[in-house]
DNA sequence: CTTGACCCTATAGTAGCTTCAGGGTGTGAA
DNA sequence: TTCACACCCTGAAGCTACTATAGGGTCAAG
């Protein structure tokens, strides 16, 4: 299998795979005589195992770990574990974080109810006020509820 | 006042202050003879409205366009309210795709209940399986829903 | 006259790819 | 056979928004 093969079955691009490989994230595969790299269905699954894991949000750097884990099942089960944990709370942590912001540019977003010219849109002068330090109402909002 | 003081009172690295000047997004104050950078409270100003718009998660690109404007109020409100309406959705859709993920996640940690060692750990069997196209509790918790 | 806190520039590094430049390979058709 | 075209190769640069590092200059106090 050539590498724009196994690119279509895994549905990622041919420079990601050889990305991965440089990272030495993916075994490199055998060579053919002209240089072309041929892949095999363990490939695939090593390939498609990367690319589950980074749906999930999960880094490279984590990626390598679990798969050494995967390569050297004695031990280790409770830093998988521990690994997922951490990964759960950054995630929640951004959760909340965005939501926060979504809330903030909503208020801000308010402050101009109908478009006339930027000299008088309340978005803009909310954050102009706000660069002189008199308060904006997007922040403002986050103490007052 | 000099870099460190501007930075101080923004609240913000000395070397973000240099960023921005090189990025165009503040303009270049004047020099001492030493080539040291001199502000006056204008730049404060200008400096906090980038790091007020930067909380808020807006790109550099786009304080840009803000800023523009900002110096030219005759028109574009609409494409102010639009940026903003633009960065409302993506941050909505990041929220969503976070909160999706974080379920995923909480699926896929349920699966190792309690440490044994990695032959056995639920987790890393469950991305294992899901790599040879078995299918994955995490990701497939999403269609059963 | 030296110490230490500050300032300067230019460059490289971060994450996870994507894109580009500049070239080789392999196959089907004219 | 020779051409076109799709695919493959490498190495380097680009993306965002900074942060860090190297190597040096300035200034006030002691
Ligand atoms: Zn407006
Ligand atoms: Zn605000
Ligand atoms: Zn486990
Ligand atoms: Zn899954």
């Amino acid at each position: 299998m050539l590498i724009g093969e196994l690119a279509k079955m895994a549905g990622c691009e041919v420079e990601t795979i050889r990305y991965y490989e440089k990272e030495k994230l993916l075994t490199a595969p055998d060579r053919s005589p002209a240089g072309y790299r041929h892949y095999r269905s363990e490939h695939l699954g090593e390939l498609n195992f990367i690319l589950h894991c980074r749906s999930l949000g999960i880094s490279l750097a984590e990626i390598r770990q679990l798969a050494d884990f995967r390569a050297d099942p004695t031990l280790a089960c409770e830093e998988i574990n521990q690994l997922i944990d951490r990964h759960i709370k950054s995630v929640h942590q951004q959760v909340e974080s965005l939501r926060l912001l979504e809330q903030q540019l909503q208020v801000l977003r308010q402050r101009c109810p109908q478009a006339s010219d930027a000299a008088h849109c309340g978005i803009l002068q909310t954050l102009v006020q706000a660069a002189e330090g008199e308060g904006c109402a997007c922040h403002d909002s986050e103490r007052s509820s």
